[in-house]
DNA sequence: GTAATTTCTAAAGTGAACTTTAGATCAAGC
DNA sequence: GCTTGATCTAAAGTTCACTTTAGAAATTAC
């Protein structure tokens, strides 16, 4: 029922991305994502939004922050959700980030398989050590800085 | 200069290490590692104790939260420091976590690769949302569970 | 012996990404 | 019209892994 104009209450946004009511709140006051709202104050979200949406919850598996996230948004023309086009320009970066962060964990596996049976934990000498090896895992990586521009 | 016994301050424990000594008393009180106390109350490490240290700082290069590091310690006999024996039976567990990973990291990639030029984004349909390409970087992926008794 | 350095504890702060709570208002079903 | 149920806001709470702060006490250097 409802729907004069076809935008949606946070409770659809909700159901349709997945996403607690709280989570889609929280991304519209940090400004990844905008609404309208009703007489009553009430938000309503134009279709796009769920694609924004989406896009986030994308990015956000390949462990971009909000903050980049949003970035990443913003250097779109107009600010708009990616189409085709910006999707094809973001996934190549997206997977330039992904194919650094494997090559991080398979230097690491060879760092391991080079210590196996050597059990040394020596601060100087153990590979595992090595800061090369950093993981993106809880950290930064290499910063992931996405340009649509050209 | 010091040492009757050959047991370390905190701050000689933090210069073998690395770290600071805010987070080798944080450490301590979470149970990962033990200190005995002089007459005036300051810690007094065994050496042991640094490798136990280093021993969490490489576990959490392989993504491992204080938690399941305790875990892992704990489940050594007599909850020691891990040996070469140990550390042999250790690094195997690390080294399928590790596999796991990058076998997630591929899966994405693969996905990633036949989402370039689509674009859809489809909740429904795209591969990217498949719950299989979760990512350990924020979360906690498949969950490990040292085995070392058997 | 005195000054400088280190360490001590407990409590609060940090940042990321949200959730929970509380009390109030709005919308919808009958 | 009234009763659910959805949504609203602001503020505080959550988890992780620590750091910072503050004031006091111990240790070391000279």
């Amino acid at each position: 029922m409802t729907l004069k104009n076809s935008e949606l209450t946070i409770g659809q946004m909700a159901k349709r991305t997945g996403l607690a009511a709280s989570a889609i709140r929280y991304y519209e006051t940090e400004g990844l994502i905008t609404a309208n709202r009703n007489r009553g104050g009430h938000r309503r979200f134009a279709r796009a939004q769920v694609r924004r949406v989406s896009f986030i919850l994308i990015a956000q598996k390949f462990s971009l922050t909000l903050p980049q996230i949003k970035e990443v948004l913003r250097q779109l023309p107009d600010g708009r959700t990616p189409n085709g086009k910006d999707w094809a320009d973001i996934s190549q970066e997206f997977r330039r980030h992904l194919d650094q962060r494997i090559t991080d964990l398979e230097r690491m596996r060879d760092s391991l398989d080079g210590c196996i049976g050597c059990g040394c934990l020596s601060h100087d000498a153990c590979a595992l050590y090595n800061p090369d090896d950093r993981l993106a895992a809880h950290g930064s990586g290499p910063v992931i800085s996405l340009n649509l521009s050209e």
